[in-house]
DNA sequence: GGGTACATGTAATCAGTTACATGATTTA
DNA sequence: TAAATCATGTAACTGATTACATGTACCC
């Protein structure tokens, strides 16, 4: 028996299949977009490749229509909801990279207020489109389902004030 | 005449090679692990591989020793200074993405409070290595060479902070 | 009824990862 | 001189990206 390569892509798949408790392709993509926002993009072909990858596996049950569209709708097998389920509950002390392009280009070199002053700009612009779709969703209620979307926010919105402060400071450094 | 795809590990080597001038593939892996630190890992394999896409493609000039250990030396051709000059310069306002396996997994639910105690540890354990590391260093002066390591290590130092405060604070938030 | 945006997928390529492998130096 | 560690690379695989392609529904 062959080894399976969960990565994360296979992770963030199994968990929206079991938030939405079934899911196509396409509804992976729009609840990529929706509530993953920038935290964790992926393309929508793997959002066909890895579904099928999970099901060929027995991590997934895929159930395709015979007609029209012929959509794959995928489910989590037992299997799948185990192994989900040991990866959410597992603690890691694994870190994070920092992996920001415009770092990079100081590091190398670049002169650093320029850089700060659009990525200034763009991550304030971020930040307020998270609070904006926070608004709209209103406070977190048990009774309107999972808690992921807020949570996803939450988790952008600290992160775009943390990197706002960054380059101010650098931009008020440098003066 | 094909295109060249520029990826992130590309300019990465061209700017470590021009940093040092020369290098092989050796001396890239430890300029990475030295300075890059947890910033932006790249495997060894591919400080052997990408200098000689880049070799062939024009931007690099490469030089192999005849015997014991045949190494090569690469160094920056016009050509590829001025692709990296014209990289570094360029501003962008592409932003970062989080990619933080641990918020990923509040994201699905999972229990909050150990995950980031174990974060905590480990972010305050970086931040302890970069801000010694950097004590070692001493402050920046011009006539000790390139910028890059201080750059590289304040960058890292910021965003440990910033991981550090995020996750004291969900942990206060819970208590 | 033609355009345009949404919806749904496949194919080809390639960068990146993992595993393997071996040569040179130091150290016990 | 055996063992470890540092140094240097290659090979195989595959996940991810990019590009292509087509169908459906709405709207002007």
């Amino acid at each position: 028996m062959q080894e399976f390569n969960f990565t994360h892509t296979s992770y963030m798949v199994l968990g929206l299949i079991e938030l939405a408790g079934s899911a196509t392709p396409y509804n992976l993509k729009q609840a990529v977009s929706q509530w993953l926002g920038r935290i964790w993009l992926v393309p929508h072909s793997q959002l066909y490749a890895e579904p099928d990858r999970l099901a060929k596996a027995g991590y997934l049950h895929a159930e395709r229509e015979t007609t029209g569209r012929r959509r794959k709708t995928y489910t989590l097998t037992e299997k799948g909801r185990a192994v989900f389920d040991e990866w959410r509950a597992s603690v890691t002390d694994e870190l994070p990279e920092l992996r920001d392009i415009s770092t990079l280009k100081i590091f190398f070199g670049a002169e650093p207020r320029p850089l700060a002053a659009a990525q200034l700009e763009a991550h304030r612009q971020q930040l307020a489109e998270y609070e904006a779709y926070l608004a709209t969703l209103g406070p977190y209620d048990p009774s309107k389902g999972p808690r992921a979307p807020w949570v996803g926010l939450e988790a952008g919105i600290e992160w775009e004030r943390a990197w706002v402060a960054r380059w101010e400071g650098l931009l008020k450094a440098g003066g």
